[in-house]
RNA sequence: GGCCCAAUAGCUCAGUUGGUUAGAGCGCCAGCCUGUCACGCUGGAGGUCGAGGGUUCAAGUCCCUUUUGGGUCGCCA
């Protein structure tokens, strides 16, 4: 059984003992680190939030200290009593901020004992994402992960701090809510009072934060736990926090205005890193043509370029059909790629295909010759027009796909990030914020034969495209904006309908009745009734920013406690089947 | 739901054309060591090769199924 403390107080933390301790009697607490025995003289380095220290028993000091430690062991809880002294020049460990000082051990206590880890706790071993998330408490005790978590801590304080002097209000809002249509696939919570009926855990709290600006506070905040049961990925999982962000009386610049200075404080405040501001802006239209993708990464060139017009008349069936059929032919210029092989190109040929390109186009720039698979189906004229377009110098590669604009977009999107990567254009030290604005308000579900939401249905649409709504609803474009830094989306908002009429016209256009919009949004409609004043917002996703300013690959490197991919807790094993008792309880019967 | 990668000692991995008793580094255990800090030296323990089935005289290795972890497309307003 470990010691008690007894009484005992810590006195310092082991990472902020430096020379101008010497001299003191401390006591510091924390991990072993590691364990040098040299027989006579035992060194241990003791760990914890801040840092490690390093510990010297011998006899000298304290015969008793020096017994006790021969049995102590990695990750055992230690608390050591002793005094601060200057290493000897040639003792000096310059890796550790405190290693021109050592604690010579008077007093040794053992609090707690630790069975071998698992796994070293250190940075430098890379441990399987199981091991990692079984053993978390262990994974989160690495100074990377405590890094992470500390500075993501960071992020939502500069957020809080930059909110609170601008006049917002945190509020909190409900998390067992009523389930609405649209958007993603709910978590539903059975209700024990009302057999068959479920709240729904929220997607965000976006109706909640817009009655709260009808309720006239203004300015709202929260940092908002969010669920969505999806599929996961990288940098998505099934819960996920938004700084979830509301504001009254004003449209689009405002928004975007006063969230370019939160984002500035809070890379000033966490990074030290300086923004310039105003962001740079990009309608859809623009972000798509040019580079392929809604969030498109500033941090290299490598733009789309349209070659449509120059094919106009080829005879070559694959650009014919594609214009046919109202598509578009573009390509990319990956600088330098030329001496790729007939395997490496074939192998771009079937990562284009992950995108739904029937085909990928490729053309080799060589000395006095281009060798493409397509230049017999060229005139000399549609060649060197290409070559022209995309500023094809020897040893280019050129990228070209003729589809659908959507497929084109995809695949050469993907394509410019990919050839970026493979070729190291990306500068990783940059910052590149962008608003995407001016996004369509509906796209077309082939599957649910209907227009959707692209943002969601309280999107307002830009006063001037109003009329199109019931006519041309795809060419309506919305008062809606993401954030992009470096080719990730980690904000996104809207103005919204504040006008009853409106919101009636937008849910008939999604194909509600006007029974059905009342019943699922009654409570909107009816809070529209009272007074809404302008009103709009965004949503971060506070993992993807925290990723994105720890310099981290995957979100769950920024939460403490996260799930696989099929979305199960190997630490607890949640979710685990439940007594027949409370499903019992909750008239529930399992269906298998 | 589709596609791709991986699974061998506690951890990270190697294992050739199917062929003797499955290896290495780190960690662990024991002994030695008064200046290490990725300590060193000597010795030792440790394996259901993810699981199931098949082919074969013989399977870690080939085939099928399956589970788990990861990446990605669909999906995620």
């Amino acid at each position: 059984m470990g010691e008690q403390l007894g009484g005992l107080k810590r006195t310092y933390m082991c990472g902020e003992l430096t020379v101008e301790y010497v001299g003191k009697s401390v006591v510091v607490m924390g991990w072993v680190n590691s364990r040098r025995d040299h027989g006579g003289l035992v060194f241990i380095d003791l760990r914890d939030r801040t840092g490690i220290v390093q510990i010297v028993f011998s006899e000298q000091v304290s015969k008793e200290a020096f017994e006790k430690v021969q049995s102590v062991r990695s990750e055992y809880v230690l608390a050591v009593e002793g005094e601060v002294v200057k290493r000897l020049p040639e003792n000096v460990n310059s890796k550790i901020p405190t290693g021109e000082i050592e604690i010579y051990a008077k007093n040794l206590k053992i609090l707690s004992k630790s069975e071998t880890p698992p796994f070293p706790i250190e940075d430098r071993s890379n441990i399987s994402e199981a091991v990692r998330l079984k053993y978390r408490y262990l994974d989160l005790r690495r100074p990377s992960m405590q890094k992470n978590l500390i500075t993501r801590f960071k992020l939502t304080q500069a957020v809080r701090e930059f909110l609170n002097d601008n006049g917002f209000i945190e509020i909190e809002t409900p998390m067992l809510i009523k389930s609405t249509p649209e958007g993603a696939r709910d978590y539903l919570v059975p209700s024990r009072i009302y057999p068959g009926k479920f709240y729904a855990l929220p997607q965000s709290p976006q109706i909640f934060k817009q009655l709260l600006m009808i309720a006239g506070f203004d300015r709202y905040y929260q940092i908002a736990r969010c669920l969505r049961d999806e599929d996961l990925r990288a940098d998505r999982q099934p819960e996920f926090t938004q700084i979830d962000i509301e504001m009254s009386f004003v449209e689009v610049e405002d928004v975007l205005d006063i969230n370019e200075r939160m984002i500035k404080h809070v890379f000033k405040k966490v990074l030290d890193v300086d923004l310039d501001i105003p962001f740079r802006r990009l309608s859809y239209q623009e972000a798509m043509e040019r580079f392929g993708t809604d969030k498109p990464d500033l941090r290299f060139g490598m733009e789309l370029k349209d070659l449509s017009d120059i094919l106009r008349e080829s005879e070559f069936n694959v650009f014919k059909n594609a214009l046919k059929n109202g598509g578009s032919i573009r390509g990319i210029n990956v600088k330098g790629a030329a001496l790729m092989t007939r395997k490496q190109l074939d192998e771009l040929v079937e990562f284009a295909k992950n995108f739904g390109a029937k085909g990928l186009l490729w053309m080799q720039v060589l000395e006095g010759e281009v060798k493409s698979p397509a230049t017999k189906f060229l005139t000399e004229g549609e060649l060197n027009k290409i070559l022209e377009r995309l500023e094809a110098e020897v040893e280019d590669l050129l990228l070209i796909v003729a589809d659908k604009d959507e497929v084109v977009f995809d695949t050469l999107g993907h394509l410019r990030v990919e050839m970026a990567k493979r070729f190291n254009l990306i500068d990783e030290s940059k910052y590149e914020f962008v608003w995407v604005v001016d996004f369509p308000l509906l796209e077309y579900d082939e599957e649910e034969k209907r227009y959707v939401a692209k943002h969601h249905p309280f999107t307002s649409p830009k006063d001037e495209d109003i009329d199109l709504l019931e006519k041309e609803p795809l060419k309506v474009r919305a008062k809606a904006y993401d954030v992009v830094v470096n080719g990730t989306e980690i904000g996104g908002g809207s103005i919204r309908i504040h006008d009853t009429e409106l919101q009636k016209r937008m849910f008939k256009v999604l194909g509600f009745s006007e029974e059905e919009a009342w019943k699922k949004f009654g409570f909107l409609m009816e809070a529209f009734k009272y007074g809404a004043p302008p009103h709009g917002g965004i949503a971060y996703g506070l993992d993807r920013l925290a990723m994105i300013i720890t310099g981290s690959d995957t979100i769950r490197d920024v939460i403490a406690f996260p799930k696989t991919q099929n979305a199960v807790c190997l630490m607890t094993d949640a979710p685990s089947e439940v007594s027949e008792e409370q499903l019992k309880e909750l008239h529930i019967k399992v269906d298998l």
